[in-house]
DNA sequence: CTGTTACGGTTCCCTCAGGGAACTCAACGG
DNA sequence: CCGTTGAGTTCCCTGAGGGAACCGTAACAG
């Protein structure tokens, strides 16, 4: 095998790369999630290859993150099912992540504007139990039911 | 150009990706993470060829997020840095979304335990401004300062 | 009812990146 | 002094990404 399969390693990062880790993806469904939504707008908006969007398109479809839609006779657009919408959260993270760390003093390339408060911020992540807040060096990681080789570490 | 320069894009996704989009880069990272951290642990746990191991390595550590030490003579490991250990996030909410779509009746092969609460959980994404919770479909995204090209869209 | 666009891809070729295995070099361990 | 281990490097081969051209259908223009 050429490229590895990241789907058949026991690891949710590598499932989850597996779906979304090819270059491009994320860009791609990014700018669904904004509206541009149809084949030659995002190979005009990302510049890249006709070739390699169909690709991708065709693998998120198959996924269950893109849906299909026929708009006009012969004439498709694309949009996040509810498996996609979630994982327009990852890319959010990927964006506070890259505003902090990679923005420079031009600032952020762009802003969220939060419903419910109206105010801009940023995504935070926080514990689903207690609702604090959760980062890498707030956790233990244990071995789960669904791990089944036998690894020295837990496998993601 | 053979392989497109994501960090030229004004996108902060792109520019994460450009950090960590290559194959493997967050498998190599979560494995840090949990201290699987020498060249040979990784390249053994991962199954990756030793000549992309090698690159992502020096990679990671040009750009801040990996450090390399010497353990002992001629010995190398590698640790997270500050920039690399907030990296984990975007990996935990990967885990996240991988175990709730992708890990199917075994069940996710890692736990999360939240060291403030003791229980068992995994990462939720808030609101920075409010602390309310914040997904793809509570927020509008508006142009920053930081964008340059006059875009149609905010790049992200 | 014949051009001309526009959309949504597909096909072709070329180059370079990933995989795999072998090799290197330095430091132990006995 | 020899074998082993860690940490890579080098080599070749294949296949994935980039680029450009091409194709089929539909709507429209004249």
């Amino acid at each position: 095998m050429q490229r590895t399969n990241f789907g058949e390693i026991t690891c949710s990062i590598a499932r989850t790369m597996d779906v979304i880790g090819e270059p491009w993806s994320p860009l791609v469904l990014r700018n669904v999630y904004v509206g541009i939504n149809r084949f030659d707008q995002i190979q005009q908006n990302l510049g890249i290859s006709r070739k390699v969007l169909a690709e991708r398109l065709r693998w998120l479809v198959e996924r269950n993150v893109l849906e299909r839609r026929e708009y006009a006779a012969n004439r498709y657009e694309y949009a996040l099912t509810e498996r996609g919408t979630e994982l327009v959260g990852v890319l959010m993270v990927m964006v506070a992540w890259g505003d902090k760390w990679l923005a420079g003093e031009a600032g952020p390339p762009a802003l969220y504007r939060h419903h419910a408060c109206g105010g801009i911020g940023h995504v935070t992540l926080t514990c689903s139990n207690c609702g604090g807040p959760m980062s890498a060096t707030d956790i233990d990681v244990l071995p789960g039911p669904g791990l089944t080789a036998p690894a020295a570490e837990p496998a993601g």
